[in-house]
DNA sequence: GGCATTTTCCCTATTTGTTGGGATTGCTGG
DNA sequence: CCAGCAATCCCAACAAATAGGGAAAATGCC
């Protein structure tokens, strides 16, 4: 994974704000170059869409969404076989996040965003569809609960079980992740999109 | 409202990209141009803004609705005389869009954005401020060591003073700042700029 | 020199979390 | 059908943090 200069970078991102954000911020660092900008994935795009020899796809899951409908596709690795990444703003909810090789959050710091750009290109070389999502989605639930500061006794009480439970749950949430402490779950939960910092007190 | 050129702005905006992107649209249009930038409104850089003479802020939600937890101001205009834009990124729910002079979507063309900013110019009007009681230089120390996931006692042995000191700190912290838990405690300690997210882990 | 604040130290009791076992049920893929 | 995993529950022993008091130096300001 060496850092190969100005990788190509399509954005399908209708936010004039956030394109020019994320050319700044790749001007800023360099390493990847945006070479085309679309600003959804009409018919009349799609087929530049095709031409476009890019590394990577960032698309605002916003447009993705609203051409899923349109089109019936309901795979994005189905437009491009470039690796594509969520720009995401909203957080997305059940498991839409997976189809992408990477997500980015608008709140991510610039080095974190070439890291995951980084890491969508190898992952995507690697395998078509990986995970690399080890957490249980109980265990996400519960981790959620954490990083917002809660009590065992009290994630207990809102999920109608035992202490016990909340406990191996946590237990196994440890083990997996292999972060011990409160404050490391919490900036793991942050940086992984599962909490809003607004939501922790 | 005479288009004076080059208004100064005031970003409170913790997202680089949309930092960025807004620096990107100003430039493309002119009239506007960002005089500074604040990631949040911490106790610290509070003063920092009283200092800053803008004709503008444009502030992230997100930021003031943490904000206002924090230290119990109720209204964005009690930290500045300048008019304050919102910038919009999720839809806002009940009527806390009304505290602001105007409200950016991050989705705006350029000239709606544009158009936005001298409306905002146009009808504000200000208020007063107040203070608040910040952390001891050492109690930051203490608090960055808890935001990293440090135990008391590995506190107690980095400074070379005992647990129960170390204890009292955090009791301390604990009062000032109002915030109970170390998922808090963490998040706090990143909005602030005390500790970054790669030193927790 | 007073006065406020910071920094330091100490104690007991209680609450909360962690560790390291074990166990049952139900579902799923090979 | 069986292995594996997720989710649930239980216990005991231990570690750590919190909640309450109190107090004594050191610092710095008026």
């Amino acid at each position: 994974m060496k850092s190969e200069s100005n990788r190509k970078v399509l954005l399908i991102v209708p936010s004039r704000i956030m394109v020019r954000g994320i050319e700044g911020v790749f001007s800023d660092l360099g390493e990847f170059k945006v070479e085309g900008i679309l600003s959804d994935i009409s018919r009349t795009s799609e087929a530049r869409l095709k031409n476009i020899d890019a590394d990577i796809i960032i698309i605002d899951p916003v447009v993705f969404d609203y051409a899923t409908r349109q089109s019936g596709r309901s795979k994005i690795s189905e437009y491009s076989d470039a690796a594509v990444v969520a720009l995401q703003t909203v957080t997305m909810e059940d498991d839409s996040w997976k189809q992408y090789d990477e997500v980015i959050n608008i709140y991510d710091a610039p080095a974190d965003i070439i890291r995951k750009l980084r890491s969508a290109l190898s992952s995507h070389q690697e395998s078509p569809a990986t995970d690399s999502h080890e957490l249980s989605s109980r265990e996400k639930e519960i981790l959620i609960c954490v990083a917002k500061g809660m009590l065992n006794k009290e994630i207990a009480d809102l999920y109608n079980i035992s202490i016990y439970t909340v406990i191996t749950h946590r237990k196994n949430i440890t083990r997996k992740t292999g972060i011990k402490t409160v404050a490391g779950l919490t900036v793991y939960a942050l940086l992984n999109n599962l909490i809003d910092s607004s939501s922790v007190e």
